[in-house]
DNA sequence: AATGAATGAGGGTTCATTCAT
DNA sequence: AATGAATGAACCCTCATTCAT
C-alpha cells in the first residue's frame, strides 16, 4: 500500500546517501513509537535507532521532539478528504450505495496503513498539544463529516432516508471506525481481545443503512409501551 | 464537587492527619491527571498537590507511580456489570426497550462521572502496562458484552430482531459510547469540537434498533447497483 | 557478660514503663546497626524498630541521628583503661606475664561484647565526624598505649626485654587485636573467612613476647646476606 | 599525581571527549571518595565532579552507583599476588630474608598507592555488599595468605623457624599491615594520631622474625612462674 | 510520654538537547 | 552530513525530622 515502508530485513543498507528518504523514515519510526508508547514515554534515541540513524541525526531534521510530533501529525493527516468531497458533490442517484462504498473504501485504506495509529495518538496527546487538535479538527474531522453529512442530507431530501438528525447519524457511522482504528493500537495490540474489523465495518454500515430506511408505517410500533411492567433500567 | 482543593494562597495550612480519606483523594487526583496528561507526562508531585498533600505523603499510600496507576484502574473499573447481567437474565418480553433503557442508564452513569476518563487512560497506557488491558477485558469488556449479547440473541430468537451477526451488533451499540467517553477527555476537552452526547446516544440507539427490525421485504433494494458509473472509491 | 542485652524473645513487653531502659536500648540498637550497615546507610526508624519503639520516640531521646551516633560512641568507649593504668603502676617483677595477662583479659572482655564493633564504626565514620576521632584518641588510644608502653619500658629498663622501639612494639601488640575486632564485624560477619580469634591472640602475644626476649648472641645472624641472588622484591 | 583535577574557577571548560580516559578517572575519583566518606555518604555528582565530568557522564560509563563501587573494587584489587606466589616457590635458602623483603616490598607498593584505601572500603561496605567480600577473599586474602604460609612452613620444616602455628603467624605478620593501611585513611586522615608506618613495619617484621627463631633452651624460662604474687589480671 | 502520619529537601537516575569530532 | 560523547535540568523516590493526636 505505501511503498515507503522500510523492509525490516535490510538492517545495514550500505551507506548509500539517501538524504531524501531520511525525514520520511524518521516520521515513520516516530509514528510507530509515539502510537505504541505515547509521546512522553518515547525516547528520542529510540526513534533514531528505529529509523537507523544516530540520535544526533534526528536533531538535524527536527529541532525538537515536539516538532517531530507535529511533523508526524501533519504528515499522516494530510488528508485527501477535500478531494473526495468534490467528487461526491457530482454524484446523483441513490445515496446508500455511495455511502457504503465510500466508507468501506476509506476504511480499507486507513485501517491497514500506518495512519490508523494517528487516532490513538491524537486521543492521547491532544490535551498536551492543543494545536494538534485544532489541526485535526480542521483538516480531518470537519471535511470528513461534511462529506458524510452531505450524502446523508441528500438522501433525506430525496426521501431515500428517514429524516433523522444528520449530526447524530454521521457520528453513528464514523465513530465506530475511529474506535476500531484506536483499538487496533491499544487493546488489540497487547491483549487477546481482537475484533474482526472488516466484517464488523461491513455489518455496521449495513445496520445503520437499514436504520436509515424510511419506516413502513405499520411495521414497527416503536416506543409504544407494551407491557409497562417489563421495562426498567437494569443498572440504576 | 471538589471541596478538597487547597486554595493556593495558603502557604502552610496546618498539617492534617486524615489517613482514611487520603487514598480516595489521591486516586481521584491521579485519575484526573493521568487522563488529562497521560501517565508518563504526569509528575508525582502534581498528583500530590492536586490531592492537597505533599509528595512524600503520596508514597506513604502507594509505593510507586506505577502502583498508583494500577490502583486507579482497579478502583474506577470495579464495575457492577455482573449485577446487571443477573437482572437482565430475568427479564421477559420485548428486548428493544430493555436494551434502550439499559444502555441509556449505563451511559448516563458513566459519562457524567469521573470514570468516563478511564477509557482514554486505558487506550493510552495499555501498551505500556499490559496487565491493565487484561484486567479491563476481564472485568469490563467481557461481562459488558455478555449482557448486550444475551439481550440481542434473545431478541433474534424471538423474531423481534433480524438475524444479524450478534458480535457486530454489540460493537455497533457500544463502540460509539466508548468513543464518546474518550472524546470527552480528548478533543472535547481542549477544542471547540463538542458533541451533544446525550442526544447522540439516544439517536444512535434508536437508529440501531431500527436497523435491527425485521425487514419489510419490498422496502429496500439494498446492494442493487444503480448507476454503475457513480461508484468508485472516493479517497483514492 | 553485659546484663543489659535485651532478650530477643520478648517481642512485646507489656507496656511496662521503663523510661530508664529506653536510652540504653536505643544505643544498643543503634550500635548494632551503625556497625553493620554504616551510619549513612542506617535509617532512623530501623534503629527505633530494633529498639522496639516508634520513630518519634527515638527523637524524644536524641535530637538527631548524628547526636545518636555521638552518644553511641561516648557510651561504648567510656573505658576503664585509666583504672587499669593505676593498677599497673603498682606492679613489680617480670613484665612478660603482666603484659600477657593484661592483654588477654582486655581482649576477652572486648571481643565478646558489643563494644567490639566500635572499632569498625570509628574506622568507617571518623572522617565524616572528626570529633569522634579526637574523643577516641583521647579516651582510648592514648591511655591504652600508655599502659602498654609503661610495661614495655619497664621491661626494657630491667633488661627483661630487648631495647626495641617501644612505640612499634605497642603497635605490634595492639593492632592485631583491633584488626580482629574489626574483622569480626566486617569480613567475619558476611563471608566464610573466619579466624579463631582466641587462639590467634594467645599465639600472637606469645610470639611477640618471644621477639622481645634479649637475643642470645650466636643464635640469629639476622640481616646478614646469605645467598645474595636469592633476594629480590617478589612483587615488583 | 592528578593533573586532571579541574580548576574550580573555570566555569565552562569546553566539553571534552575522552572516552578512553574517563573510566579510570572515574574509578580514581570514586575510590578516593568512597574511602573517605563511605559509599552511602558519597553523592554521585561528587564523584563526577572530582573526575571532572558531569553527573550524566558518570552514568554513561557505569549504570549505577553500586556498579561503580564494584568496578572500583575489581580494579584496585586485581592483584599480582598469584605471580608473587610463583616466584616464591622457586626460592631456596633461608626464609627470613625472603619474608622480610617480600613483606616490605608489598608494603611499600601498597601503602603509598591509592589501593591502600581499599581495605578501609572493604571493611566498611562488605556487610552491605557481600559479593565484595567474596571477591576480596578469593582474589587477595587467600593467595596472599598462601604465599606467607608457604614461606613460614618451609622455614619451620628446615628448622629455621620454631614450630609455631602457621595460621597465627600469618596473621601476626599481615594484620598489622592491613590495619596500618586502614589507619591511614581513618584516624590517620583526620586526627593528629599518626604512625610512622615504614619504621613500624620494619620493626614489626623484625620483631616477629625474632619471635620465630628457635629458642635457645636455657635463655628464657617462659611461662614459668617466677614470683607468683606479681601476676594478676590488671583489668578484671 | 508515645505514636506514626506528614513533610520536603536531597540524592540517584534519565533523557532531551548540544557540540566536538 | 553524521556521529555519539557530554551535559544538566528534571523527575522519581527516600528518609531525617516534625508535629497533631
Amino acid at each position: 500500500m505505501s511503498p515507503v515502508v522500510k523492509p525490516p530485513d535490510t538492517p545495514a543498507l550500505p551507506r548509500q546517501r539517501r538524504k531524501e528518504a531520511r525525514p520520511h523514515e524518521l516520521l515513520e519510526a516516530a509514528l510507530a513509537l509515539f502510537v505504541e508508547k505515547g509521546f512522553a514515554a518515547t525516547r528520542a534515541d529510540e526513534v533514531a535507532q528505529r529509523a537507523g540513524v544516530s540520535k544526533g541525526t534526528l536533531y538535524l531534521y527536527y529541532p525538537s521532539k515536539e516538532e517531530l510530533l507535529k511533523a508526524v501529525i501533519a504528515h499522516y493527516l494530510s488528508s485527501r478528504i477535500a478531494a473526495t468531497a468534490d467528487e461526491v458533490r457530482e454524484i446523483r442517484g441513490p445515496m446508500a450505495p455511495v455511502l457504503r462504498e465510500m466508507l468501506v473504501a476509506w476504511w480499507q485504506q486507513t485501517y491497514a496503513g500506518p495512519g490508523s495509529g494517528t487516532f490513538k495518538l491524537i486521543i492521547s496527546e491532544v490535551c498536551n498539544f492543543p494545536a494538534i487538535g485544532e489541526f485535526y479538527v480542521r483538516e480531518v474531522v470537519e471535511p470528513g463529516h461534511a462529506v458524510v453529512r452531505t450524502i446523508l442530507q441528500r438522501g433525506i431530501d430525496s426521501g431515500e432516508f428517514r429524516p433523522v438528525d444528520v449530526e447524530s447519524a454521521v457520528h453513528s457511522l464514523l465513530l465506530p471506525m475511529i474506535m476500531l482504528c484506536t483499538h487496533k493500537h491499544a487493546l488489540g495490540a497487547c491483549t487477546q481481545h481482537t475484533i474482526d474489523a472488516d466484517k464488523f465495518i461491513a455489518d455496521h454500515v449495513e445496520l445503520v443503512l437499514r436504520g436509515l430506511q424510511p419506516s413502513v408505517p405499520q411495521a414497527m410500533p416503536a416506543r409504544r409501551p407494551i407491557k409497562s411492567s417489563a421495562r426498567h433500567a437494569p443498572t440504576p
